[in-house]
RNA sequence: GCCGAUGUAGCACAGUGGUAGUGCAGCCGAUUCGUAAUCGGCAGGUCACGAGUUCAAAUCUCGUCAUCGGCUCCA
């Protein structure tokens, strides 16, 4: 599985991006060629290009089923092996406007409406225009291929059907979109299939169930994770990596409640801003609580509930804080998107003059953990000022001057996002890139000028004057369980041995060995290694079979032999058999692997 | 929440109106075995949940919940 000749990702890497967006494009017109030939009564609306092909969205009444998809795709084929030239007229607005008038197509109008003045407005056809009856155009900007014939037959596939909201916004009608894909060659489509599947075997979901990871309960209800034995004991080695890492970086840790008086969250802003987003109120002896969606001001309160000077500058609070939020139930995805979460949170109470190098200390911290468990891409993006916002101009300016600098102080490279920013202040994003080149974001630090604002923050200052702090959030791995979905899926359940919930299986050969194996397994454990036995009293073949299916890193046959010479033959998962090695041999390499993160 | 699909034993799946099935896993027994499945037996299901249609519902209808693919939103 490992064995792919050309990795899929390298030869979808080679097609050429431009002339694949052209190609794109044009399919996309084809295909709503192909669905009003068969579907006169779909109204068309949009149908751009997308990263692995296109999309139209069509207006119609009936749902298209996976057999319909069938009959476009063909009628597609025939349009492509008819070649029809795609032709672009460019008309002054009054004329294309009855022109599409004509064919009664509201949301085509629409989008001409929404077309500037001076820009020029074109058509693209699918045959020639002068051609009667008139050939199936599309108003739109192109650019497109110079012939339907261009597109490879069997380079192209529809893959399903979603609905989509007219223009993005869900008060608005909903449509029918139909999702394909299209490359320049059939081996570039076979690529991309053998890469959707590779991204189907890494499944998290599927990984976590299969390993006894976790698991989430209708009874429960959704999007609330239950940790099983292994997945627990992976989280406690995060949490014990995170926890001594922030130590040993200058934190201290807190530990906050899961609800509190709904007045708190008045305070913060939270009730105006962020309702839609929070699990709705209970009340206890006439009183309103709230549970949490962010752990902010419960830091803010530990922090206001002394007097600062600006000689403990900067203060910094962690804490592995669990939070609650209303997601809406279609949106819910295994641990990507779940109703309740562990942020790895932190706020950094500092001085203005302090934000650059607590910034740059936290793109180290966030270096270091985040290549601790393998990723060591990233993509960087700084958001500035958006339009609404609330501060001083002057104090945005010196924070995102800092971002940026500790930015380059670091050395990394980054995306401006002009107006990406929080009202509350700017901040940078940190993507992480997986073992099969998709990019997650993880990481996030945004320094906020409300919240001690609002709070009434204040520190003494070396004039003896009261000032007011910044106050920095920023979170590394984002969510705990989505950054463990992410590891799952980075590393398709083949954990390295620190992070293994089960390093090494002893397998005896039958149940005369079992004692020795049991002694053995003591004297690893005693060692801090994590070590079953199997007593099955299975053949050793179907033994060996077991601990390959559940991705045990090592494996270790005991049998007459190695009972002999106080040795264990050693089967590794990612190195095959190893012969046999002495108990302290195994004890002392393992643990070296455990050191350096790797595998045995 | 919205559009579409799905929900049968711990897992993977078969079963289109007439007494719920297969494989693996589990348990019991036999086998005591040298690098990815030993053999035999047993047990296991309110067919997601709730209504309805029907002489009869896993199967048809409606509602609810959950999951999957999207939309919207986001850690």
């Amino acid at each position: 599985m490992e064995s792919v000749a050309v990795k899929p990702s390298e030869v979808l890497r080679q097609a050429n991006q431009e002339h694949l967006h052209r190609l794109r494009h044009t399919c996309s017109h084809v295909m709503a060629m192909a669905v009003q030939k068969l579907f006169p009564d779909a109204k068309v609306t949009i149908g751009p290009a997308t990263e692995h092909g296109f999309y139209y969205d069509f207006d119609r009444r009936e749902p298209f089923t996976p057999g319909d998809l069938k009959s476009i795709a063909k009628e597609m084929r025939r349009i492509i092996k008819a070649n029809l030239p795609v032709v672009r007229q460019e008309l002054p607005r009054e004329v294309i406007r009855q022109e599409i008038d004509k064919l009664n197509e509201p949301y085509k109008l629409e989008l001409l409406a929404a077309i500037p003045e001076g820009q020029p407005i074109s058509r693209y056809f699918l045959g020639e225009p002068d051609h009667h009856p008139q050939p199936w155009w599309d108003l739109c900007a192109g650019p497109h291929l110079e012939s339907t014939g261009q597109i490879h037959p069997d380079a192209f596939a529809l893959e399903s059907v979603a609905g989509a909201y007219w223009r993005g916004d869900e008060k608005n009608a909903m449509l029918q979109r139909i999702y394909g894909t299209a490359w320049e060659t059939p081996e570039q489509l076979e690529s991309y299939h053998l890469m959707l599947e590779e991204a189907k075997r890494r499944d998290h979901r599927k990984i976590g169930k299969d390993l006894h990871l976790f698991s989430i309960q209708e009874e429960a209800g959704g999007g609330l994770v239950f940790w099983h034995p292994r997945g627990a004991a992976m989280r406690n080695l995060i949490e014990t990596f995170w926890k001594e890492t922030h130590l040993a970086g200058g934190y201290e840790l807190v530990s906050t409640p899961h609800v509190a008086n709904l007045e708190l969250w008045k305070t913060s802003g939270h009730n105006d801003f962020y309702r839609d987003s929070m699990f709705d109120t209970m009340e206890v002896e006439e009183q309103t609580f709230q549970l949490k969606p962010m752990n902010c001001p419960f830091h803010i309160l530990i922090f206001k509930d002394t007097l600062h000077s600006y000689r403990e500058f900067p203060l910094r609070m962690a804490e592995l804080g669990t939070v609650y939020r209303f997601e809406r139930s279609g949106t819910l995805h295994g641990l990507m998107r779940v109703r309740g979460f562990t942020q790895d949170d932190a706020h950094i109470f500092c001085t203005e003059s302090q934000i650059k190098d607590e910034i740059l200390g936290v793109l180290n911290l966030a270096e270091f953990i985040l290549s601790t468990f393998g990723f060591a891409q990233y993509e960087v993006n700084l958001s500035t000022r958006p339009e609404k916002y609330v501060g001083e101009d002057a104090i945005w300016e010196q924070a995102t001057a800092a971002l940026r600098q500790a930015l380059e102080a670091k050395g990394w490279a980054y995306v401006v996002d002009e107006g990406g920013g929080a009202f509350y202040g700017p901040k940078i994003d940190i993507k992480i890139e997986d073992a099969i080149g998709r990019r997650w974001q993880c990481s996030t630090i945004q320094v906020d000028f409300n919240l001690p604002e609002r709070f009434d923050l204040e520190y003494v200052g070396e004039d003896g004057n009261r000032h007011r702090p910044i106050m920095i959030h920023r979170a590394l791995f984002g969510s705990l369980e989505r950054f463990f979905g992410i590891l799952v899926e980075n590393y398709a359940g083949d954990f390295p041995l620190w992070l293994a919930p089960v390093q090494a299986r002893l397998i005896p050969v039958s149940d005369d060995h079992l004692p020795y194996a049991v002694a053995v397994a003591a004297k690893m454990k005693a060692a801090g290694l994590r070590v079953q036995v199997d007593r099955s009293g299975d053949r050793m073949a179907k033994q060996i079979r077991k601990a390959e299916l559940e991705k045990i890193p090592v494996m270790a046959i005991v049998g007459a032999k190695e009972m002999e010479t106080e040795t264990l033959s050693i089967r590794s998962r990612k190195h095959g058999e190893l012969g046999a090695l002495s108990v302290a041999t195994v004890v002392e390499k393992m643990l070296a692997a455990v050191g350096d993160r790797g595998w045995f």
